[in-house]
DNA sequence: GGTTCTAGAACC
DNA sequence: GGTTCTAGAACC
């Protein structure tokens, strides 16, 4: 096996444990290299791993195989009754292969979740999404009372603008009536008026505000001379 | 040990394994009675485990310990070399002491997460949150530019209001003007009318409408006599 | 990255 | 609820 400095420690290991002839009777290669077997798990986990490893737990060992991403091979038994109970334990990874040691580099160990993942969902950001939504809720509650007081002021508003131009109008009616009148009057007293002298003043002071109500009657008085 | 229904089947067997005094040897007590020892790990999962259980494996074992949350006891090595590796395994429960048998119906399975757990968030949980939060959003915006709209609404109303009640008060001094005029061509022609008996009416037809300038006019007489 | 204890999840 | 395989998490 090449010193490939890109594969794990704990993968060199596991490969010079299944390639050594001196360990097969404890931990070799499966009939078609796809695999190896465990045979004698209880002396495997308390004389050879410890050799390796920093401890002589079979439960350890596992977990490292399963952080690699091995699978253990579980043996059907056809069916029939269990026996060979303690039979040999067998793991295999598409990239642990007899003869294919340049194929380990790709066996990645599982990444660690030692400090809290990206892509996780903890408690604390649910926490912060129903915070954030409470206050949605309350702003929303705000935002719907003021467009409720808004519409009522706009309705009331709308209220008041047709109440004003019926006012208006109702004015405009009156000042045309009075208009009329007073052309009516102007003319019946024409010449009187001239015989005075007396120019048509409407208003005691000559303010520009006269100027509407003169033309108004000028145009009145014109419009009955068509 | 009282034959009580209430207690699970494992914790049934423990309690007899432990007490046993025929397994002394592999699993019993501790010293104070408050966590039992498993003192040949491997020899008690190969012998004396099949006989209780359907199995021989101490992992399986521990998974169910776990699962009735007991906890192993750690020992500590005092900080210098772990001699003694192979010492005894000692596992430890509140409810679960030496001759006090009545504990044990205290000691609850955990709850098997065989459904998606209520309390548990799920993947398909952020998506809903996630998606009512986007709804939440786009409802936002409608509402405030409805919001944006109703206001621009309301200050044209206030405009028009505003408008028109200038036109209003220019109507009605407009309006008082002519009715000045009127009682001074009133006053001035009372003479002549009287001699004519022409009735004061300000309008050709005697319609309501006319009654409130008719009132202006008197009202405006009257105080130009006081 | 390695070791240990506990838990999740699937299957029985 | 029990058994098995795999994964999480804390600690080294």
């Amino acid at each position: 096996m090449k010193q490939n400095s890109n594969v794990p420690a704990f993968l060199s290991k596991l490969w010079t444990l299944v390639e050594d002839s001196d360990t097969n009777e404890f931990i070799t290669w499966s009939q078609n290299g796809q695999s190896f077997l465990v045979l004698d798990e209880q002396r495997f986990a308390k004389e050879i791993l410890p050799k390796y490893f920093k401890h002589n737990n079979m439960a350890s060992f596992v977990r490292q195989l399963n952080m690699y991403g091995f699978r253990k091979v579980v043996h059907i038994d056809s069916g029939i009754v269990k026996q060979e109970r303690d039979g040999p334990v067998e793991f295999q990874h598409p990239f642990f292969v007899q003869g294919q040691d340049e194929l380990l580099e790709n066996i990645k160990r599982k990444v660690s979740s030692t400090r809290p993942e990206e892509g996780k969902v903890c408690q604390e950001d649910i926490s912060t999404i129903l915070s954030n939504a409470a206050k949605v809720q309350v702003q929303q509650e705000t935002i719907d009372l003021r467009l409720f007081t808004l519409k009522r002021d706009n309705e009331a508003l709308w209220r008041e603008i047709s109440d004003l131009r019926n006012k208006h109008v109702q004015q405009q009616q009156v000042i045309r009536k009075i208009v009329q009148f007073i052309v009516t009057l102007v003319q019946k007293n024409r010449l009187v008026s001239l015989k005075r002298k007396q120019p048509l003043l409407l208003n005691t002071n000559n303010s520009p505000k006269s100027t509407r109500l003169q033309t108004m009657v000028k145009e009145t008085v014109e419009d009955n001379h068509h």
